[in-house]
RNA sequence: GGGCGGAUGCCAGAGCGGCCAAAUGGGGUGGGCUGUAAACCCACUGGAGAAAUCCUACGCAGGUUCGAAUCCUGCUCCGCCCA
């Protein structure tokens, strides 16, 4: 695989599905030379998860054809909260939480991206050759935005926003008629990002901000406060937002989020969810979440029927590699590979396992509970659902009573292996 | 400040005095078919309990009633309209 800084960042990002507008459509005349980048980032958990997966890979993209990237952490979003949703708003979060999340998901996009800070980090070694200069930085908006007082907001950009401007806005608009209606507080979130976006301009040179499709309305409100003010000429783009062929969630399923974070999702499970991504989205995900050129994405996406779990092995390999190292992903694909593959191996310690004692098996542990031990049911009522579905086995005897007590009788070569479903197995190593 | 409408399970959305742990759809989980896919079919989808049953739940707090998600009062939040 070899990296040309030479790439037209549009082009590559366009290839590989990742554009969904842009404000200027000669914007690959930008990217010819040098730029500043940004895109925003969410603090309000210490880790990210898969689906913020795709503005990183857009940095490390970006950083590949030889731009700056700058990953801007929204403390100061966190800081104000957002009750939009409706149930629960979105927790306020003190100075210091987001400090403390913001040094967690820094370091989960340094896996990615080569930060100036950190440049022992690179992910690539010395693929780019001389980065010097592309190096990312990271900032949060909290530190400039926290110091902008009312009166000095009003009287340096207040007149420079248009409220009847800011009403055509899709994200507005759709919210206007919607019932939850929108806040004032929610309204400013694109006035917050705008002035992030001069901010940037001023203290970075940034001209480009990029984001999902649904940050399009506030992408657009920095450039044109930036040209309002700075008289700058800024430009934006937006990543489609990633969807499931079938209409579920992206990234979730009933156990929550998909973590980038080992001690939130298992490097295991986390290989497992991109294993079974169902065929039609294989293609999308290879574009949107590996580095793989795109001409071998191209013969992978093309792989049909059984072939099509070879392109998902790659794709699972990969991003596996990318966000939790070659190590890690090596010995998921095996653990994966043995557990399902003929040799129904499961004695790898990336087959989520756990201790159990003789001493307790001697006297007879119920299914049930170590189903809910073992994390594959959340309460004993959902682990009596499962056995009654048919879907639990110890070892490979199907379960058909829930009353059914593990017992030292159980163990085979030192271990007993429930399973719940197909896909699901947890391993207790007994002592 | 006034008037009207609304707040239901992961989400959307029925219910409008007992038959309601609450229709239906989505999502999720399990089973079947397969390829650790999709589509499709079936089942399950608050907690504890072997079960009987008990507990928690329909914005919050009280009240009426043998009995309330459903009626009344106050409060909170949201939408629409008037000021």
């Amino acid at each position: 695989m070899t990296i040309t800084t030479q790439d037209n960042l549009f082009d590559v990002l366009s290839q590989r599905g990742l554009v969904s507008q842009v404000t200027d459509e000669k914007i690959s005349k930008r990217f010819e030379r040098p730029v500043t980048l940004y895109i925003g980032f969410d603090p309000t958990a210490d880790s990210l998860h898969v689906g913020t997966l795709v503005p990183i890979m857009v940095l490390a993209h970006a950083q590949r054809c030889g731009h700056k990237p700058i990953a801007v952490v929204g403390g100061a979003t966190a800081l104000v909260g957002d009750p939009s949703g409706k149930t629960e708003s979105r927790k306020m979060l003190s100075r210091e939480d987001i400090d403390h999340n913001a040094k967690y998901i820094g370091k989960q996009i340094a896996n990615i991206v080569d930060f100036d800070d950190s440049p022992s980090w690179g992910a690539f070694g010395g693929a780019f050759g001389d980065t010097s200069g592309g190096g990312a930085v990271m900032v949060n908006n909290a530190d400039w935005l926290t110091k902008l007082s009312w009166i000095e907001l009003l009287r340096d950009y207040g007149a420079h926003f248009s409220v009847n401007r800011m009403l055509t806005m899709d994200s507005v608009k759709s919210r206007l008629d919607a019932e939850s209606g929108l806040t004032f507080l929610e309204f400013n979130y694109m006035v917050m990002q705008a002035v992030d976006f001069l901010h940037l301009f001023k203290s970075h040179n940034c001209t480009v901000q990029m984001g999902g499709q649904d940050q399009w309305g506030n992408i657009v409100m920095g450039i044109e406060l930036g040209r309002r003010i700075a008289g700058a000429d800024l430009a934006g783009l937006t990543m489609p937002l990633v969807t499931k062929s079938d209409g579920g969630k992206f990234g979730k399923s009933e156990s929550g989020n998909i973590w980038l974070d080992a001690k939130r999702t298992s490097v295991y499970e986390f290989y497992q969810f991109w294993r079974n991504t169902p065929d039609v989205d294989v293609r999308r995900y290879l574009g949107f979440f590996t580095f793989l050129p795109m001409d071998e994405v191209d013969v992978l996406g093309a792989m049909e029927g059984v072939d099509a779990n070879k392109a998902k092995a790659v794709l699972a390999y990969e991003v596996t590699k990318l966000v939790h190292g070659e190590v890690e992903a090596d010995t998921a694909r095996d653990s994966a590979g043995k557990a399902f593959g003929a040799e129904q191996d499961v004695t790898g310690e990336a087959i989520p396992h756990a201790d159990l004692s003789a001493g307790e098996l001697d006297a007879g542990v119920g299914v049930i509970q170590l189903l809910v031990l073992a994390g594959l049911a959340k309460s004993n009522g959902e682990a009596k659902r499962l056995v009654s579905g048919g879907g639990v086995r110890v070892h490979d005897e199907v379960v058909k009573d829930i009353g059914r007590r593990v017992t030292g009788e159980d163990v085979r070569e030192g271990y007993v292996l429930i399973r719940a479903g197909k896909k699901r197995l947890f391993r207790f190593d007994v002592e």
